[in-house]
DNA sequence: TACACGTGTAAAGTATTTCTTACAGGTAAA
DNA sequence: TTTACCTGTAAGAAATACTTTACACGTGTA
């Protein structure tokens, strides 16, 4: 693990938003315009976090067809366990000061 | 911890400049100037982050008078462990949740 | 006195992230 | 055809985070 990708992980679940998508996403599996309605938030913002926390790895997406025909795209998150300590900083860092030295 | 709090935790650690003064500071405990210096950033901007990082609890600076009666601001890391997972988020929105609703 | 070193902060500029508004396009039912 | 759902993105506004520059002030030494 790099230290943009760490720092990455941490920015990524920085946001009480995307805290909010998570902790509904925990209980079920939601499609978007459901999630944006009870979230109470616009599509468009959503779609933003929805992609910062796939990026990270903490949710997945993917189209579904409903019996009516439409394409639902239903998000569901990916368990994760994110842990930081000294060590691993002191790690993170000193790899990337070799590498890019 | 409130989700507040959980969210200020992540995201003082979500910086390169922050990683790398506690990595710094984990192997020795130095002052602001001295820290400046073998990090290559001006004062002011490191006072920032060394700021940010002590709200958060992972460092915690005092001053000391140098032998010859200079005051020197040293900083130390608190060490520390920060783990996130499904279940923290969930219980983070749920206290959040009845506290505000 | 002037110089070299230190702490501390305020203000202004830049960059990044977050948020809104406005589109384009698709399927099914009334 | 109109209505009611859905996905997806682009562009600009607003809010935050980050960075620089410029100060004020203090101690010890040349």
């Amino acid at each position: 693990m790099t230290l943009d990708e760490e720092i990455a992980r941490l920015s990524a679940l920085a946001n009480p938003h995307r805290f909010r998508i998570i902790a509904l996403l925990a209980a079920e599996s939601l499609h978007v315009s459901e999630l944006a309605r009870r979230l109470g938030m616009s599509r468009a913002l959503l779609y933003m976090h929805l992609q910062r926390l796939e990026s990270a790895g903490y949710v997945t997406g993917h189209l579904e067809l409903s019996d009516d025909g439409k394409a639902l795209k239903f998000f569901e998150v990916v368990p994760f366990e994110v842990t930081t300590n000294v060590a691993r900083i002191v790690a993170a860092v000193a790899a990337d000061t070799e590498s890019t030295h």
